[in-house]
DNA sequence: AACTAATTACGAAAATATTCGTAAAAACTG
DNA sequence: CAGTTTTTACGAATATTTTCGTAATTAGTT
């Protein structure tokens, strides 16, 4: 009945981020990684894998006196989950122009162009 | 030196969809496009507009007794900045994965691969 | 067991974003 | 011009997100 969807934010996105890339972490792990004690207290870092973990984000495990901690989104599916979002909401629907937007800008070099026609390429053959 | 980038705020993003749409809107159009009381108080709309505006999103002129509210960013330079973002966020700075992403995702139609195909030499051709 | 270091739990403060009530101002209506 | 309607201004309430202080727990160490 009530399961609002659980929204993701800013901050935990950049911690599974973290998770996504070491398969599993510590709390100090993702600490660490995310800059020490200069860019947040362990305790903030803390709070946030229990409230990840209060929302599903991640499963943990205890192992000797700490927990264990992975991620239970998978990295492509958050990505898919993103872009849609990003169609959705500011490409009016259109995943092409998505694509184009994101081509026309960004310094890709021509081998990945040429990956990226190979790709569409398949795409085409297998429709 | 104190300028901190200013941040859009997801609401504030939904209203920017609208007035990028309509070209230049009241606070009126905005709230009724935005689907009236239903959604939003009229004042919840109006206080947005006020905020945007101090924020340099939006311009605005008054028209009678009214104010008429223009976008100032772009809509492709938003969408650019966002890509970026998102690119750098959750695709490792490569903008080819998440082109391949969205392409594999999305239910593109034949006729966008085409178009996007074509897209892709004539940036191959430019280098 | 007492002491120490590392880790977790909890709750609340601080920061940010969203919503709206109330009043003032502006333009119109009779 | 008094009354009504529309619009704006302002400030505060609410909600959400982020940050962290303090205490409790755990596992070692002596």
């Amino acid at each position: 009945m009530n399961d609002k969807p659980i929204k993701t934010t800013e901050k935990e996105l950049e911690i599974l981020q973290i998770v996504w890339d070491k398969g599993e972490v510590s709390v100090k792990d993702v600490h660490e990684a995310l800059g020490g004690d200069e860019e947040n207290g362990y305790t903030t870092i803390l709070k946030f894998m229990q409230i990840m973990h209060e929302k599903g984000l991640v499963t943990r495990q205890k192992s000797g006196k700490l927990h264990v901690y992975k991620a239970v989104p998978s990295l492509e599916n958050t990505r898919q989950q993103l872009l849609d979002k990003m169609i959705n909401t500011i490409f009016q629907g259109s995943a092409s122009q998505l694509v184009m937007s994101a081509l026309g800008n960004s310094k890709s070099s021509r081998e990945e162009l040429r990956e990226i026609k190979e790709y569409l390429e398949k795409l085409e053959g297998g429709v």
